[in-house]
DNA sequence: CGCATTCATGCGTGTTTGTGTACGTTTTTG
DNA sequence: CAAAAACGTACACAAACACGCATGAATGCG
C-alpha cells in the first residue's frame, strides 16, 4: 500500500535531505520525532536513517542518528589539517547565536567555518566582506545575506579600504566575528595590517557583542595596530587545550571564555 | 496523437522552463502535480525531468525532482552538456578583451565562466557583484578585484538593489558582460526582474562597450523588463549552433557578432 | 505538391523502488 | 532478569519508472 505522491508529503529523497538538515542545525535527529513531523512511518524514517549511514553522511545510533563529526568538509577546506580544530572552534561559536540576529563576519578560514556550521532557517542576516563566505551562504538556505563591496585583497580574501568601511556606517549588528588577529588579556585586540585593522574596528563598534574565536598561537601576543580593547571583547572561543591560567587570566577581565570540545575526528 | 501548437497549452520548452521555475520557488516538484497542472501526461513529464537533470538543472528523484542546491556531491555533477558550451561561448567572449582593461561582469553561470576562462598577468581589473566570480578571480593571480556590495539575491547569486547600484556610479569600465537575459535584434536587450534589469541597465550604462552573451534559448526572445536598445550593444557571442539568419539580423543593426566554436563535448 | 525527416506525444510492456505488515532479534530500562 | 522499546529482515503490493513503438503534426527538400 504505497500511496507515494500524496499531496503535502515528502518526496523521499526530500525527507532524507530533510534529515540532514536537521542534522546539521540541531546535531541529532530522534526517529519518532522524525516519523512524527515528516510524515511517515516509523520504518521508512528507519530506512532512511540506515541508507544515509551507509553512505557515510551520518552516524546510526539507537533512537536516531548523529552527525559524523567530519560529516560536511567536502574539498573546499583543505587550508592544512587545521580543519578538525577549526570546526571544533565554529561549533563552539555557533553556539553563542540566537535565533534572528545580525552577524557581521570577516574575512578568513576560521570564519568561513563559522559561516559553514551556522544553522539554517534561523532567520540569521549576515554581513561579511568575504565572497568565500557569502558564497557558501547562498548554497545553503535561510539567510539574509549582505555583501561588503569595495577592492578586494586577495591575501586577505575580502574587501578592505575605505569603500567597505563607509558601508559598515549604515549597518548595525547583534553579534560580531572579527577574523584572525591577537588578543592579549592586558592589550587587547590586535591586528597586523593597517587597512584590515581599520576594518575590524569599524566591524567591533558597529556589533553590540563581539565574539573573538582564536586558535592557540593568536594567544598573549601583540601584534602592531590596535583594534580594540579587551573590554569591547565579550566572548572568547579558545581550543581545548588551552590551560586554565590563561582562560583565567581574560575571564578576570570580564571576558566569557567558551571552550570547545576536543578535535576528536 | 501529437497535438502540438494547440492554443492554450504549453510548448515543451515552455513546459520546462516553468518546471524550473516552480524547482526555484517551491524547492521541489512532484511528477504527478506537474501532469496535472500543466497538461501534460505524466511521461511527458517524467521525460522533461529526465532532460533537465541531464542538463544539469535539478536532481531526479523518485516521485519528482529537487533542485540540486543543497545537493550532496555538486562538483561531479558539472560536466552536462551546458559546461561544453558555456565554455566554448566564455572562450570566443574572452578574446575580445584586451590588456588593461575594465571589466564590468555580471552574476551568472556563463558569466562565472567567462570570469575563469580570462587570462592572468593581463593587468585585468574585474568589478562584479556575485561571490562566486570573485572568489574565483582571487584564487588565481594578477587581477584587480572590485566587489560591488549589498543584499544578495540568492537565485541570481549577487548582490542587488539600491546598494550596488549606487556603487556603480563610481565606476567607469571598458567592456561590460551583463548577465543572462534575452536579446532581440529588433528591440534590444530584456531582463525577467525588474531589480535585475535595473543594475544591468547601469552596467551597461557604466562600460564602454558591451558583450552580450546568449545561449540559444535567449535569442529573439522578449522579456518584461527592458534593459538597453540594440544600439548600445556593441558585441554579441553566439553558439556555434545558430543560424545565418539569426546572425545576419544583428549584424544588419550594428552588431559585431561573434561565433564560439563547436562544443566538443 | 509529394515525400522523407524530425519531433513531441500517448500507450503498452516489463522493471524498479518505496511502503506497510509480520515476525524475530537486539538494546535499553527498571 | 523481565518487559518494553527500538531495531532488522523478509515479503507482498502498488506507485513510479524506463523503454520501445506507433501516431500525428510540423518542417524541409526535391
Amino acid at each position: 500500500m504505497a500511496r507515494l505522491t500524496r499531496p503535502g508529503e515528502l518526496l523521499p529523497q526530500e525527507r532524507q535531505r530533510e534529515i540532514l538538515q536537521r542534522l546539521r542545525s540541531r546535531g541529532r535527529v530522534v526517529a519518532a520525532e522524525l516519523a512524527a513531523e515528516l510524515v511517515a512511518s516509523e520504518d521508512s524514517i528507519r530506512r532512511d536513517l540506515r541508507e544515509l549511514a551507509a553512505q557515510g553522511l551520518c552516524k546510526r545510533v539507537y533512537g536516531g542518528a548523529l552527525p559524523l563529526s567530519a560529516a560536511v568538509a567536502p574539498l573546499k577546506q583543505r587550508r592544512g589539517e587545521q580543519v578538525g580544530r577549526k570546526l571544533a572552534l565554529a561549533r563552539k561559536a555557533v553556539s553563542l547565536v540566537r535565533p534572528g540576529q545580525v552577524l557581521l563576519i570577516d574575512a578568513g578560514s576560521t570564519n568561513a567555518a563559522i559561516a559553514a556550521t551556522l544553522p539554517e532557517r534561523m532567520g540569521l542576516t549576515v554581513v561579511t566582506n568575504a565572497p568565500d563566505i557569502a558564497l557558501a551562504l547562498i548554497e545553503r538556505e535561510g539567510f539574509e545575506i549582505l555583501l561588503l563591496g569595495g577592492r578586494i585583497d586577495p591575501r586577505i580574501g575580502g574587501a578592505v579600504g575605505a569603500q567597505p568601511l563607509q558601508e559598515l556606517q549604515r549597518v548595525r549588528a547583534d553579534l560580531c566575528f572579527p577574523g584572525a588577529c591577537a588578543i592579549d588579556a592586558g592589550t587587547g585586540l590586535w591586528g597586523f595590517d593597517s587597512e584590515e585593522s581599520l576594518l575590524k574596528r569599524a566591524m567591533v563598534e558597529a556589533s553590540g557583542e563581539t565574539v573573538v574565536v582564536a586558535t592557540s598561537d593568536k594567544l598573549g601576543t601583540v601584534a602592531t595596530h590596535r583594534i580594540a580593547p579587551i573590554e569591547e571583547v565579550q566572548h572568547l572561543v579558545l581550543e581545548h587545550a588551552v590551560g586554565r591560567q590563561a582562560r583565567a587570566a581574560f575571564s578576570a577581565r570580564g571576558v566569557s571564555v567558551h571552550r570547545a570540545e576536543p578535535a576528536a575526528d
